[in-house]
DNA sequence: GCGACACCGCATGTCC
DNA sequence: GGACATGCGA
DNA sequence: GTCGC
């Protein structure tokens, strides 16, 4: 039984609650459990040998114990028992982007689709439309949606990511248009594996910004083309964000982008103890609101009296209580 | 044992 | 047409 | 479901 696998079983788990309704934070802790499972460095199973799993943040007695089930016997009962009370296509079409529980679980009781291809053949046929909150606009979204599962099945390796990233991010520098330029998300944690491609950029006259990037080359499809927003899929079947922050909220916006996502909401989390509050547009005072920092991503840290955190480092790993005792490596 | 668990913008649809 | 609600995702 | 008070 490999740390992946048992990953998988949890987030098996929390999707089917999801669907299911129920409390959303104990879904998230689930969804939790199984990625901090999966990016585990140590072997699960040695771990609940020695009766040390309780002892990583995230993991409690509850989710303890059914790794030491899944360990023992192989299989844990309440999966099998969840994974019994619905189809299994509505798990796959919760991968759809666009698709959350919500809507998985109005198809399914409405008009009985429990596939992506039974949802793909009745969103052709314009028959999702009228359902409650859907209409013709959704159902192109999701036909969207599906044809984006398709092609970007799995991350792209950062050895391909990067090489393309850099590529758009030289293009868009020689437009005069644009100020200052970024890439955030993965890419900028040089995660191993990408899931898009995310790039800000300051200017202040972005529509010529927004036309050439659309129009690149490498573009296979364009998903939206806005003067704040824009997304692309270029050839490598890869989503490309390119958004345009105001000046004053650049640094804000890259460290906000940037994540991960973990690593975000514990800093917001140290905020609010401090009577602060982070957003996309900077660090500010949550009584008066006076803005502390955004422009550069060093003052938001510095806000918080803390060193600028490397973004390899931003995995809520405790790089942040490291980086606030002054011992970051 | 009990309450909190980040914050928010965007897109879409609905209601008046 | 504009205020409001909901779902989604970051 | 997990954590901190």
């Amino acid at each position: 039984m490999t740390n992946a696998q048992v990953a998988r079983i949890f987030a098996e788990v929390a999707d089917i609650l999801e669907i299911l309704g129920e409390n959303p934070y104990r879904v998230q802790a689930y969804r939790r459990a199984a990625q901090i499972i999966e990016n585990l460095t140590e072997d699960i199973v040695d771990l609940a040998r020695r009766d040390e799993l309780e002892k990583i943040p995230g993991i409690g007695a509850s989710i303890a114990q059914k790794v030491k089930e899944i360990v023992a016997t192989g299989r844990l009962k309440q999966h099998e028992e969840l994974k019994a009370k619905i189809p299994p296509g509505l798990l796959e079409m919760l991968q759809i982007p666009g698709m959350g529980p919500k809507k998985v679980l109005l198809v399914y009781k409405r008009l009985g689709i429990d596939s992506v291809q039974k949802l793909e053949e009745a969103a052709k046929a314009g028959r999702l439309r009228g359902l409650p909150g859907m209409g013709a606009k959704t159902e192109q979204n999701i036909l969207r949606g599906i044809q984006l599962l398709r092609s970007t099945r799995g991350r792209l390796p950062l050895g391909i990511a990067l090489p393309a990233a850099n590529k758009i991010v030289a293009e868009l520098k020689e437009l005069p248009q644009v100020e200052r330029i970024t890439t955030a998300g993965s890419l900028r944690r040089m995660k191993e594996t990408i899931g898009d491609i995310d790039i800000l950029i300051t200017s202040p006259d972005p529509k010529p910004v927004m036309d050439r990037f659309v129009s690149m080359p490498m573009v296979k499809e364009v998903l939206a083309h806005g003067t704040t927003k824009s997304s692309v899929i270029i050839d490598a079947g890869t989503q490309v964000d390119l958004r345009v922050v105001p000046p004053e909220s650049f640094g804000a916006a890259q460290q906000y982008f940037t994540g991960s996502k973990d690593h975000n909401i514990r800093l917001r989390e140290l905020a609010i103890k401090k009577g602060l509050k982070i957003n996309e547009y900077g660090v500010f005072k949550a009584d008066t609101g006076e803005r502390l920092a955004g422009e550069h991503e060093e003052e938001m840290y510095a806000a918080l009296d803390m060193p600028w955190i490397p973004p390899e480092m931003r995995e809520n790993w405790g790089e942040i209580e490291a980086a606030l005792e002054g011992r970051l490596p």
